[in-house]
DNA sequence: GTCTATACCCGGATAGAC
DNA sequence: GTCTATCCGGGTATAGAC
């Protein structure tokens, strides 16, 4: 898009310190939460001072914000990417591992649709609601392809099994099996995806 | 324990109010979290000033960790209350609806496991604590005893169904499905103790 | 663009009158 | 025991020097 090259190399270096503040935030999020996250926690993290932080956000709520979009779009790269030959559970069943793995892995859950401040927030963020809207689409898609094959139970209603999919995305018994057995991070993935789809019988 | 009636009533009515304290800060709770819920909106909802509500709770951890302590004390009651002739799965998806139940009353979910805040304050709650031990005890022991029944899966660590059962207590798909569908409690509780026991499939 | 220093606000907790 | 008024810490955001 640029014509001037020389601009390229501050946009360059501007990217990515974005980039290194974003990793910052997302690692700080991920332990803390999003209110007890403060601004200088980010700033320490990536070495620089707090302003200089609003020099590339300008407020807490905007860094928070593209940080999930950064998250969004990480989905939805990874669901463009799958084979297409694959049955709509399989690629429901790959998401939700990937979604997993990014968790187990110190990133956040998509959707932290627990606290009521940070939901309030993301909705007023056209942005990220536009990707939400999105991935929602397509995975509303993959239900009732899969409902109609007979692969997923036709006695619950699409919506039922859309959000309890959310939720298994940001099920807290990972971070427990985490912190609490010394199961290794291949086998929690595994049981999780077990209990999703199959429940506890 | 008392023997002078003449403090009973002052007693009777203290623990009255100290009710509707607690009732007022569950539904807060409830519905902002602990992080954004102020004692302000707890003296506020009550209708009394925020120093006679220090009076009753001297701290917002307290107050929170008093809350939830009759949340659970009310679990415990309602297992103990089972008909023993019950099997360990018919408690459990019992005691499972009686939580959503909860939940859909505008009451809170067990384990608000979901901060890092709230955890960290609940575990240095000796008091809370002991109920949590002595609940995950009788929550173990019927999980491990569905399995050796073959009620529940055996190839699934016990560990994995006991967290992912507290996971469901507190399945914000429960929110989602009240707020943006127009479905029925009956038919939300009906629906989600079936993925939670049977999954998608 | 980066820092130091600061304005400003809000929420937890308390002093002191009644 | 209840209220009004206030303290104080900490967190967001910014002013202004370099």
């Amino acid at each position: 898009m640029s014509i001037i090259p020389k601009l390229s190399f501050k946009n360059q270096a501007f990217k990515l310190r974005e980039h290194a503040i974003l990793d910052a935030a997302t690692a700080v999020l991920s332990s803390k939460g999003y209110d007890l996250m403060t601004m200088d926690d980010v700033a320490g993290a990536v070495g620089i001072s707090k302003p200089s932080l609003y020099k590339h956000f300008k407020s807490k709520e905007e860094l928070v914000g593209e940080a999930l979009i950064r998250l969004l779009d990480g989905a939805l790269e990874y669901v463009a990417a799958l084979d297409p030959g694959l049955g709509p559970v399989d690629k429901l069943s790959a998401l939700l591992e990937w979604a997993l793995r990014v968790r187990l892995d110190g990133g956040l859950p998509f959707l932290p649709s627990t606290s009521p401040h940070v939901r309030e927030m993301l909705i007023r963020n056209v942005k990220y609601m536009l990707r939400v809207v999105k991935l929602n689409r397509q995975l509303e898609g993959m239900v009732k392809q899969a409902q109609q094959q007979g692969l997923l139970d036709r006695e619950l209603p699409t919506d039922v099994i859309l959000f309890s999919y959310y939720a298994r995305t940001c099920d807290p018994a990972v971070e427990y099996l985490q912190k609490y057995s010394k199961m290794a991070d291949e086998d929690i993935v595994r049981h999780m995806l077990k209990v999703a789809f199959d429940g506890f019988r």
